[in-house]
DNA sequence: AGATTTTGAATGAATGTTCAACCAGCACTG
DNA sequence: CAGTGCTGGTTGAACATTCATTCAAAATCT
């Protein structure tokens, strides 16, 4: 029964009905897997939930996946790729002034599609975990290296050109931990913080680490356009 | 752990814990949830694993606390209560000068009476579950709601004093997603992060944010000893 | 003795996993 | 083209396990 189900509908190549591809069936219940965490939460995630959100029937997760673990590391894997495809495109569309490419990695880690109340709580369900199983840690990982390296990398130019004081890794540390830190928050939900507010915050402390390149909001100071917004 | 916790051999006459009174049951209990939340994760936290790690037996749990759920609210409940009880004696110890107490602030939160692997993984997983449990996102509550306007009132007399530019919440706030942050990084173990590497990070966005009340590490220091410091 | 705490086995519900039957597509044959 | 058999995705019930909870009996304290 009810199989057209529709819910997220990746779009694409339509084929709905008993036929979808393998690989459609399981980015399927990676979907509705990260809709059972967000709203149920890990511990309360199981697969019957995971089967009835993508309308299947209870056995097809063992099928597709092998185990009950299995899928919950192939959905940390989703996300940790796309969470880096994301950046890593939000880079290379970016131009080659490390200020502009620094911006556009802290606008992608506020991104919509990335940033959203579902994805996050996801995370956050996975990190909650991740002490005690080395495969969640390990993709996890703070995020992703490469994702540290690009920052301090960042960094370490700005502060070369600007002549700032202080370390460029310890700076690039500073701003992954506080990114994460909003994600947090943000997920938390409390204290009514809004993904705008959050990115101004994050935008603030790019302002007090590298002043010349991030001109505060108020002060008319000297780079170029001001399209941010106030405040 | 814990307490003397005792061993699980049940051989020798050892009457030591039954004359315990109901609160150090209960404390001893809560001990016991933590390591058991630290070592295997919310999910795998079993009440046979808490009774087990107390050196009691299994029904205890529903005898002093009503259920499991209870028991993990009351264990939530305790470690909440401990950290503003740790940063307000804090505050309480430090100077009336607003940079000392905010270096105070900072450096309660890298105490290691607070700042451990144990604690670190046990607000965590809290943190994964509080999306779905009100309770838990209550108690969590993005740390304290006091804990915010106490900073965000530190940062307000700094900027007042010092002329500087920006938003005294809005460097609250990324002061305490910073330190939220390092704690995530901290508890990950991930990228090799230090408890005193993180302090520091924390102490650069204050020399970042207020240059003339916190300047920075590389000249001839201010304070006393460096009996910290690493990498 | 009476009250309180502790124990450990029994209970029942929830859930991951297995599996035999079922069925949609597809290639091949007549 | 129709029929036929094959492959493999899909189903749902059966199974086994794990675990929170209950409770009557035992142990300990006052």
């Amino acid at each position: 029964m009810g199989l057209d189900a529709g819910a997220p509908s990746p779009a694409g190549g339509e084929r709905k009905g008993r036929k979808a591809s393998k690989e459609m069936r399981q980015s399927q219940l990676i979907e509705a897997t990260i809709d059972s965490l967000a709203t149920r939460g890990y511990s309360e995630t199981t697969l019957a939930d995971v089967a009835d959100g993508a309308g299947l029937s209870r056995g097809i997760v063992n099928f597709h996946f092998e185990s009950k673990d299995k899928l919950l590391v192939a959905t940390l894997q989703f996300m940790a790729e796309e969470y880096a495809a994301h950046w890593r495109a939000a880079l290379d569309k970016a131009g080659p002034d490390p200020a502009d490419r620094l911006k556009a990695l802290v606008d992608a880690d506020f991104d919509r599609k990335i940033c959203n109340k579902r994805k996050l709580a996801a995370w956050c369900a996975f990190w909650g975990e991740a002490k005690s199983r080395p495969t969640y840690q390990a993709l996890c990982g703070s995020r992703d290296e490469a994702y540290q390296d690009a920052l301090a990398e960042l960094c370490g130019a700005l502060i070369a050109e600007g002549g700032y004081a202080g370390d460029a890794r310890d700076a690039a540390t500073a701003l992954d931990a506080l990114l994460e830190g909003l994600w947090l928050r943000l997920m938390m939900g409390a204290s009514g913080i809004t993904r705008p507010a959050a990115r101004r915050s994050a935008m603030a402390l790019l302002a007090a680490l590298f002043p010349q390149h991030f001109p505060r909001p108020d002060g008319p100071t000297q780079k170029k356009t001001s399209m941010e917004e106030k405040r």
